[in-house]
DNA sequence: GCCACAATCGGCCGTTCGGCCTATCGGCGC
DNA sequence: GCGCCGATAGGCCGAACGGCCGATTGTGGC
């Protein structure tokens, strides 16, 4: 039988050991790699296309919820899990709306973590249960809920590609011929970019990318 | 007398609060703010206009090292010395080009570092001996220190907010507009802006300014 | 008073961008 | 086989961008 392929991310080592042992000793379930920063994540989903990951909030660099964010732009199928110490109701909406499909706190036990792994896995949705509660109250109290709802159209790796060109600063013209295709390819891949982003300009779709780790912070 | 206004940065609390009394118990020497990130220390620089700043290299968010090129853009009158534990040439260089005076070693005596804040604040650099036999190596080794006398034409406020408008993604006629100028004095500095920063499109500005710190990472 | 410089604005002009439209080709699912 | 979709490409066109000139005003230093 398949096994639900797994990827963690969080950036402490002894935890993450903790967590691939406690998974691996369930049956059904395969750690299929692990991160220390919310980059190193997005790139191993992509990577790996793992069924689900586990995404710790606190971490260097992008934090989990700028990592579902993008995680959810650029592989969608994958399921995302806040697997996080922290109970604020802030990380907790926002984790939601960057696309998490569940959200549990450190101290869940291991059945909890490995049945929301397979609820999540079936296409369920999942939440610690004082989360859920967090969550009825402010589904209740505001429509602002219709945010959870909307549809972040997914980038395809071209795009992803040609973004990352764009937020090198290149112009169409440079990305074309370093691609090998015509600038109009290009003007086209990166209409599609801002439509879907939500953004009418380069400038702000490349924001976009440096913001949300799809390329280095660093440079390069 | 006017004593040497000194503002300190370093994320570690105990050690801000050493190096304080340190100082303090020095004469001609006042420390005016403490920062713990990079952004903290380029916004407080600007605010508090100090003769020095002390940089610690490992700060979460922007490095002393992005703060160094930011502060010598925005305000290079202040005289920057990087305080730090990092002995490798690769830190050294970079904080040079990045516009650092001086260069110390965290493992220096208090009358080192008070004597480099005093040498510095007459306008002479000053670097730890062992740092200084690697910069005349490389001196020797090869002529790409002619970087190291390039002169970073510092931004302008008007510039600053000015890209500030352009890294949030804005329009010349936006920024225009919000600044009650007219279209063509927004691309008249904004050309001056590309310029000093030696890149060729608004985007690559953008992207300068959200690696430099200069805007918030998280957006807002 | 003079000089340097920041900030403002204008014209002119070529380049780039980005929207709108249509179209071909290849893969993949039903 | 047919339909959906991603990647490729072209034409057309208006708007935005960015370089090159020059010019005025005010402020601050010498």
């Amino acid at each position: 039988m398949t096994r639900i392929r797994v990827l963690l991310a969080d950036d402490h080592d002894l935890f993450r050991s903790g967590v691939r042992r406690l998974l691996e000793s369930a049956a059904g379930l395969e750690v299929v790699g692990e991160a220390r920063t919310g980059q190193d994540a997005v790139r191993l989903v992509e990577e790996l296309a793992p069924d689900i990951v586990l995404l710790d909030i606190s971490m260097p660099g992008a934090s989990g919820i700028d990592a579902a964010r993008l995680i959810k732009t650029t592989s969608p199928r994958t399921g995302v899990i806040m697997l996080t110490v922290h109970a604020d109701e802030e990380f907790l909406f926002e984790a939601i709306k960057a696309g998490a499909m569940g959200y549990l706190l450190k101290d869940a036990s291991a059945e909890e973590l490995v049945r929301a792994i397979q609820v999540i896995y079936e296409g369920e949705g999942l939440l610690a249960p004082t989360m859920a509660a967090k969550v009825m109250r402010e589904f209740a109290r505001t429509r602002e809920t219709r945010d959870l709802g909307r549809i972040l159209t997914p980038l395809t790796h071209r795009e992803v590609e040609i973004l990352q060109h764009v937020a090198a600063g290149l112009a169409n013209k440079e990305i074309a011929h370093k691609l090998s295709i015509s600038e109009r390819t290009v003007k086209n891949h990166l209409s599609n970019i801002m439509e879907k982003l939500h953004v009418n300009s380069r400038t702000q779709a490349a924001v976009y990318a440096l913001r949300s780790g799809l390329v280095p912070p660093e440079g390069g």
